[in-house]
DNA sequence: GCGACAG
DNA sequence: ATCTTGTCGC
């Protein structure tokens, strides 16, 4: 019983695709545009978010969108949203926005309306930037979808542009000494697409950080180091690990209903008569209102109504 | 046939 | 991404 969920990424799809990243490729800003960027302090900075996503393990189309924001320099949580949703994509390297990008650009929308004032100015996203196939990855989507500066935080190099894991790249790795050390990720294209950074003192494999939108790569790399308790960023991690739980509670009590159902219906009805549903019990910092269609994903601009233009 | 493959 | 306990070390 090994169906695919998703059917067999289509040659049309994967064109269309990389026809849609081409174009948004043209508005990413990799420089620092804030100014906070500025200051070597980061003075002005006071939020910092950090999305992920989490998978069930014998479940292709469930999983939890989260969306955390923490205080700088504290990295305390200020806000944390998870939302169970259905994949409509399947994994395909060069393709992550394509899976995970909505949902995500979905939960900063929730934000923008619930707690405005909770908006972070920094964006840090699982994966690359810049250092990608075409250029574009899934932190530059989500950067040009919400206009906000993002910064991609891999895990494991992605080798494209003749990047290579190979002997020499763990051989800069040794070298690297302490935390904060890095070296460039240079293509073959001589451009620099990224940089390892070694984010903690005794981690031995490196981050790779790329520019997402809005910040410079020599910025985000500070940023980072400054944004690293343990080799993840807080930010990430706590938006990791907080994301696991709710799934791990979602199913426990998807488990426990279940197992009431069979036992008695009729009973059940009489004990809790309001059903309540499990994203409402288990976070009560969820979005509020009901599941709504998107009309044409990934052709919204703008989409937070940040436009700069002065009124006419 | 072999290697690569962010999450 | 996910499955998983202990184990070694600071």
């Amino acid at each position: 019983m090994a169906h695919e969920a998703f059917g067999p990424p289509l040659r049309e799809t994967l064109s269309r695709w990389k026809r849609e990243q081409a174009q948004l490729k043209a508005s990413v800003i990799d420089h620092d545009t804030e100014a906070w960027q500025q200051k070597t302090d980061f003075t002005g900075l006071f939020r910092v978010g950090g999305v992920d996503i989490s998978f069930i393990k014998g479940d292709d189309v469930r999983a939890c969108a989260s969306l955390v924001v923490l205080s700088y320099p504290e990295l305390e949580v200020l806000y944390e949203e998870h939302r169970m949703v259905n994949l409509t994509a399947p994994y395909i390297s060069g393709f992550l926005a394509f899976r995970e990008v909505s949902f995500l650009v979905d939960a900063i929308q929730r934000l923008q309306k619930k707690k405005p004032d909770l908006m972070p100015q920094v964006l840090l996203v699982d994966g690359n930037g810049v250092l990608h196939h075409r250029g574009f990855g899934v932190a530059c989507h989500i950067g040009i979808l919400t206009d906000l500066p993002c910064i991609g935080v891999a895990k494991k190099l992605l080798q494209v542009d003749g990047l290579k894991n190979n002997d020499l790249h763990k051989e800069k790795i040794q070298h690297l000494k302490t935390g904060g050390d890095t070296f460039p990720l240079m293509g073959d294209s001589g451009s620099i697409l990224g940089m390892a950074l070694k984010s903690h003192n005794k981690s031995s494999k490196p981050l790779y950080i790329s520019v997402g939108h809005k910040v410079s790569l020599e910025t985000a790399v500070h940023l980072i180091q400054a944004c690293c308790r343990y080799r993840i960023p807080e930010p990430i991690r706590q938006a990791d690990i907080r994301s696991r739980e709710y799934v791990r509670r979602t199913i426990e009590l998807a488990n426990s209903q279940e197992a009431e159902k069979e036992r008695g219906p009729q009973r059940q009805r009489e004990m809790q008569s309001p059903t309540v549903s499990p994203a409402r019990v288990l976070q009560e910092s969820a979005g509020e209102e009901r599941p709504s269609e998107n009309p044409c994903p990934g052709q919204s601009y703008e989409i937070l109504g940040q436009s700069s233009e002065a009124p006419s």
